[in-house]
DNA sequence: GAGTCTTAGTTCACGACCTGGAAGAAGGGA
DNA sequence: TCCCTTCTTCCAGGTCGTGAACTAAGACTC
């Protein structure tokens, strides 16, 4: 039960953080919108924003006819006031990318890995942002944070657990701080990607939502009453691992009938091979041969994959009805661009009435590589948050 | 993409609320306490105190050793400074319990139904309103709210679909509000047992739960951060329809394999019945029989039955990461009275080892007449949340 | 092209509010 | 009687949003 006070100085963060979020949210804004659609009086918005200019973090750009009278100026967060840097840690490479505020892509460095190391890990990441500080050509002062994304569970800031990296207890934050002192923040990759379409692909605008991640495994990013769902110790979203065929196929994470088990990549070969079907080459490729193959197993394996899929996201549907699911990961959207309205309807199946009928099912707009976009996001949103003010540096 | 200004009357309302919620859930407390607790300063709690004992809504209450000092006066919500009426709308029984403020049962009144239409529920609502309000001798005006619980989906107090009462777009608090002056809530059955869960029962103290209710059907109510969670169209919690054996037996939902169909009790009794059991009595008579017989398939369905509701725990416990699941409903306390233990290894057996070794799974303390409980618990949230400030009557 | 209308944005006095500090009152024990 | 802790009271200091009056900047009118 956290209770807090509110003193004088929180309501003047608070509102700055609401002027500032809707002018980065709802795109270039004039004073008098915000003043509508903050409810503040326009003097406090003149004020807020004359403040929030005088120190560089908005800017005016161009005015736009206003209906009748002295033209609106609009408002937009500068781009250039800071940049941010996103990484991401895969089981085979280390990327890192740097952004301005408007997240364009500034600098981008690559480099490949296998099974790093947490001390490998860090070193690439700094090596990384040097090259991408260095590459870009902007300050090192000028960074706002440095977030990082990783494939496992991740606790305030410390990898708890990684079962693909096979890192455990590893404060990954901490161990990236001795080697900068631009502000870092760890999360989960597949949070981040769920944040970078909740923010810039599919998922902009809706406030309950699910970001359904199907490659290899499946996992997905929980979006509650406009913000990130994490659970009592932020492991939730394990849609993977939900039993859906009680007692059937054992999953690599040991309990029977996962919905991974059955359509995770590797499930739906599994099964396909059991099936008689031909499985060549590596895993990717062979997901893409078996969805455009027409042969009998093929057929059969594809719409047992689109009922299990279906029965997944109903299960989603009932529980928390969400007002979107968005289905990424590599498989999920090979899958979803074939097989989209067959998903849909085979979820109507399974689900009720009126949840499904609140959903909306799409598929992700950024593609596999927006992780280290979402993971750049963390330092915005937390600017955001602030009302424009920058973290304090050691 | 709400977003609110804050003013400076909202600091002092959310200040006055963040003092009552503390004296309120946190039992007894002193100021000094207080300013500890609230990180205000000890004038403001002097302040804000007095202008909360003035108006009657905190009252002190008796005093304790100090630390060899001046004894610290005790302060608490002054169980009488309102009242709150629960009602809970069943489908055998409108019962409307009038409490004091510190939810002491003070008038009860029972009506026997069976499929009622709405008008017939507003008048058995509205006699019982009156008739705890004769009898316990409370002032009209000394009543905070009504609170409804109706088994059904609820949207903006309003009853959009009741299955098990044939009702459909039903405006109750509207129809309420017709023969009534004191505010009206309406909210859904399964979610008021879980907030007096949360509040007075097995939840307390937590703030991401799931209370699970087994009864004839399935059903839970989401605490998120502290607060319920309805999704975007406040039908969020239908676990009992979530597929568990895809393919599986018939629900009546119309979808196959649904939870309820295989831990419902109806569901527990017919799959008792197919592996020759005898069925005998009303359904409650007949699954406590059930759960006391040592025959072969009554041990067998038993077990079953804990297995797969270990299953759908175990999705609760992968997806939504709780701290705590509490089960309750009539069959769920019967089951769980007999077989907790069982009921947890078997969790661990379809969880993920981290979620699993971070929820406590405990069975409900209220009972099941705590509906009108949880029901009369909305007005006094709403008055915690304004600070004390009581709701504008017509 | 001067005046007027309309809408956008700014300035300023005001009242509400929390804080920290100091002084003191209240209530008990040594 | 003295000491200690808990409250209360008071005040200056500072912050903040608001409403009303005011200025700015175009377009329209005659």
């Amino acid at each position: 039960m956290e209770v807090r006070r509110t003193t004088v100085r929180d309501m003047r963060r608070s509102n700055r953080s609401v002027i500032l979020t809707s002018i980065y949210r709802e795109g270039p804004l004039s004073r008098q919108e915000l003043t509508v659609r903050t409810s503040l009086s326009a003097a406090s918005v003149s004020n807020l924003v004359a403040e929030l200019i005088a120190e560089g973090v908005v800017e005016e750009a161009g005015s736009v006819e206003s209906e009748g009278g002295r033209p609106r100026v609009l408002l937009r967060v500068a781009p250039t006031f800071r940049y941010v840097v996103g990484a991401e840690v895969g089981e085979t490479r280390v990327r890192v990318e740097l952004f301005d505020l408007a997240m364009n892509v500034l600098a981008r460095a690559d480099h490949p890995t296998s099974a790093p190391t947490p001390a490998e890990v860090v070193k690439h990441v700094l090596e990384g942002l040097s090259s991408v500080i260095t590459a870009s050509g902007v300050q090192p002062q000028q960074v706002l944070g440095l977030g990082v994304a990783v494939a496992g569970v991740v606790e305030d800031n410390a990898v708890v657990d990684a079962q693909t990296l096979g890192w455990e207890a590893v404060p990954l934050a901490e161990m990236l701080a001795e080697g900068t002192d631009i502000p870092v923040h760890v999360d989960n990759g597949a949070n981040m990607l769920g944040q970078a379409e909740m923010y810039f692909g599919a998922g902009r605008g809706a406030t309950d939502a699910v970001v359904a991640l199907v490659g290899s495994g499946v996992g997905s990013a929980l979006v509650a009453g406009g913000s990130s769902y994490r659970g009592t110790r932020s492991s939730a979203g394990e849609w993977g691992h939900m039993t859906i065929v009680y007692g059937g196929r054992q999953c690599r994470c040991g309990a029977l009938g996962c919905l991974e088990a059955y359509v995770g990549a590797e499930g739906v070969l599994d099964r396909y091979r059991e099936a008689g079907g031909l499985v060549e080459g590596d895993e990717e490729t062979a997901f893409v041969a078996l969805l455009s193959s027409t042969s009998e197993p093929a057929a059969t394996i594809i719409a047992d994959t689109i009922g299990y899929l279906a029965a997944g996201f109903a299960n989603l549907v009932n529980l928390v009805n969400p007002e979107r699911i968005v289905l990424g990961g590599w498989a999920g959207l090979a899958l979803g661009e074939k097989h989209l309205d067959e998903l849909r309807a085979e979820v109507g199946k399974h689900a009720l009435r009126r949840p499904y009928a609140q959903v909306s099912i799409v598929l992700c707009e950024l593609g596999r590589d927006a992780v280290a976009l979402g993971a750049a996001t963390l330092p915005v949103v937390r600017l955001l948050r602030d009302g424009g003010a920058l973290p304090n540096r050691r």
